[in-house]
DNA sequence: AAGATATAATTAACAATGTTAATAATACGA
DNA sequence: TCGTATTATTAACATTGTTAATTATATCTT
């Protein structure tokens, strides 16, 4: 009965698996259905059988990449240092998945899809895991240190701003290859605005 | 003798000033040789006489953009207020030039375009004068509310990185018009954070 | 001023792209 | 085993950026 669906499952597999090949060796935009296809083993227009168009196969990716994220966020997790280390720490971490595998950012924050997400996968899309477990990190240890729920929530949006901010330039600076330094910054920054709430609410 | 040039710089600005257009009135997505040309009275041939390829086109359309934004910023200083609320002031009016033209962000800070600016406007790409100026204005507050040169520049990165990380998010976002609502946050959450730093400083 | 030459603009053409329609192959049920 | 429904493939199309070949235009020399 849903032995079709098994199958179905199957043939996308293959086609997201060959298409996340292809983003990581060769980038997103040079992602060609025929290449995607071939990688597969299919004809061109058979992705079309599983997917609607091509986006559609790039937003699939994307939730694959997203769960390796989620997992590469949570496998670096160290329970040593105080509060603000460990909280400082995971955000670091995400933002080194994403200089380790710019593409993978390329492809969740920057292109444009042109299209809407499949409903089957919306919500992985724009609502996902690794964001809500960074946030309630973060909100937390707003908490702990007695900020107020909107002050809390302020400091969210404040830290994912600027986390992706400073990615989005640095993906898009080509030549910039120091990581370190880059991560470094990152990292200063964070303590100074870190610090700088703390000491504040604690005036 | 440079009656050339003078020609030459003029058949560029026809070629820009149509690229610019479509920009605004249909995305840079849909920017094509053939359309620019036409809309500028020539042939699509015609544009690889002046520009690289198109690329090189969009790069100028971005400096005049850049320019308008510089501008749009500069017009909308405000003598009233404390030194805080000025700042935020000259950061909320360049958040919402892109929000009011969310193309140009698209074109300056997503797109990829796959090449490298041309020379002569590499620098007023790479170090837009729009971008001094902000950073210039929010180093010398941090100087006057006593932070070291590091702490200012960290400030900077902080900001900076935060505002377009919220703009990455709202252009995207293609379902959220509300731009009093998103503007009305990063207002809220500009003012904490200043004023966290503040605090923090006369611990 | 007239012909020769350099410069600029246009048309034709190419390869690559996403996508769809028509066709071939395959699997499955009676 | 035959007929039907499903799935895969090939052919085809319209667009894209870009270049080569060709035509028109301006400039220079005598």
């Amino acid at each position: 009965m849903d032995k079709k669906e098994i199958q179905r499952q199957r043939m996308m597999k293959y086609f997201i698996e060959a298409g996340k090949q292809i983003i990581l060796e060769e980038g997103v935009k040079n992602v060609t259905v025929r290449k995607v296809a071939d990688l597969a083993g299919y004809s061109y227009a058979t992705l079309y059988n599983y997917f609607e168009d091509l986006s559609a196969l790039l937003y699939h990716c994307g939730v694959g990449f997203l769960d390796e994220c989620c997992e590469y966020v949570k496998n670096a997790e160290k329970p040593c240092g105080d509060d603000k280390q460990r909280v400082k720490n995971s955000i670091m971490h995400y933002a080194r998945y994403f200089i380790q595998f710019p593409q993978q950012f390329q492809l969740l924050f920057i292109e444009n899809m042109g299209s809407e997400p499949p409903e089957e996968i919306a919500s992985a899309v724009n609502q996902p895991e690794v964001a809500r477990a960074l946030a309630k990190i973060l909100w937390d240890y707003g908490n702990e240190i007695g900020l107020t729920a909107e002050e809390a929530a302020m400091l969210v949006e404040l830290i994912g701003g600027y986390v992706h901010g400073k990615l989005l330039f640095y993906i898009k600076r080509t030549q910039d290859k120091e990581d370190g330094k880059f991560l470094e910054c990152m990292g200063q920054e964070l303590e100074y605005l870190l610090e700088a709430v703390k000491r504040s609410e604690s005036k």
